[in-house]
DNA sequence: AGATTTTAATGCGAAATGGTACAAAATATG
DNA sequence: CATATTTTGTACCATTTCGCATTAAAATCT
């Protein structure tokens, strides 16, 4: 049942290329450039694909960067639940997203990127309705895969007990989207983690949840 | 000697427009569609500049938006400091900060603008080093801002004796960034506000600082 | 094998883009 | 007034852009 998605034996000519595979190299391209300054031959040479085939598969420009964005937010919410593991402490929970999160964001080659969603998506959220969609869910799905940690970590007392999961959970999420901006501005990895081990500190501090 | 800068008679044909507003018009331009998507023509209909003139004043098109970049820091940093105001407790400056904030950012006509660095620098930044050296140097100095009136805080025991102004700066500059990215991802003023507050809470709040 | 269906490759074209040449206009200086 | 200097407006250019029409190629179905 899992692998008989693909089964039925389409009936022309086979695909030469994978599509997961495209959409990952025009990713890195829209990554990189954003997406109102990708070419549609910055995206043909990336992936190997000629324009009217990359129009074949997945429509147009827009069309392709959406779905970039929707697997980008897949697998970022692959690596947030696994870093989620409940079984951990909420404090080692936290820092694991953060340290998650910068090893994507200092990748690149000329300076890191920083997140993608936030790095591309936000510039053009204003004029597209449809990215500016798509980013507002990703950024609240989120939100929502904290939320539940922190509804747990109340439950246990990691948290205190009046705390609202969804505040904290916001909280955590700020300061991951400033760790998107910062390393995109260029900030250096050292930065990076003392902002992050700080943010760890103040939301799962002992102070206030003696976590 | 502050209005002798521009005394100096200039020979040729004088300019039939105002500097400043053109920029504050471009800077619109850009705001809204990006600076790749943001075009030379939308650039000279919104500020009734031709082309030509538009070279000749400021450049070519990273050089105007350059300039909008760094009017828009300026202004932000005016914006700060006044915020900032040292009369007033901390919490009061972190709520004023993000007051303030949440004003320019959820202007905007068709969606929520957000914040212009943020927004539109971001997606340039990996490509384009000057933006990129801007928006970083922008950011380091909303933070120094506001670490500085930190400092005063653990001085005055507004926030605990060890607390280290710089880290609570850029937690303070951290709920700052969520808002940016959130306001223009369509975030509701609602939900913007109650993280504003709950950031204020967080770093300021009686569990702490007992500011 | 022949028909059908889907993909791949070449190349085209209309429109938009960033940038500029050039001449007219407007002002200061001599 | 004449000249030098700067700005303005029209028109233009070379390039890039996105998208598609068309044809060739490769697989499946009858």
């Amino acid at each position: 049942m899992v692998q008989n998605m693909k089964v039925e034996k389409k009936r022309g000519r086979p695909r030469a290329f994978d599509t997961k595979a495209a959409i990952g190299k025009a990713r890195d391209v829209f990554w990189d450039r954003g997406y109102a300054a990708a070419s549609l031959d910055n995206l043909s040479a990336a992936t190997n694909l000629n324009r009217p085939s990359l129009y074949g598969a997945f429509g147009d420009k827009e069309d392709l960067y959406l779905d970039t964005l929707e697997g980008y937010r897949q697998d970022g919410m692959d690596v947030l639940t696994e870093a989620l593991d409940p079984s951990l402490p909420l404090r080692d929970n936290i820092a694991r997203v953060y340290a998650g999160a910068l090893e994507i964001y200092l990748h690149g080659d000329t300076a890191a990127r920083g997140c993608f969603l936030i790095g591309t998506a936000t510039a053009e959220a204003v004029q597209h309705e449809r990215v500016r969609e798509v980013l507002g869910r990703s950024l609240n799905d989120f939100d929502g895969e904290i939320e539940k940690r922190m509804r747990l970590a109340v439950e246990r007392g990691e948290l205190p007990e009046g705390a609202d999961p969804q505040t904290f959970a916001r909280l955590a999420s700020a300061v991951m989207h400033s760790l998107a901006v910062r390393a995109r501005a260029g900030d250096s990895r050292e930065v990076l983690e003392a902002i992050a081990r700080s943010g760890v500190e103040l939301i799962c501090g002992s102070a206030l949840g003696r976590g």
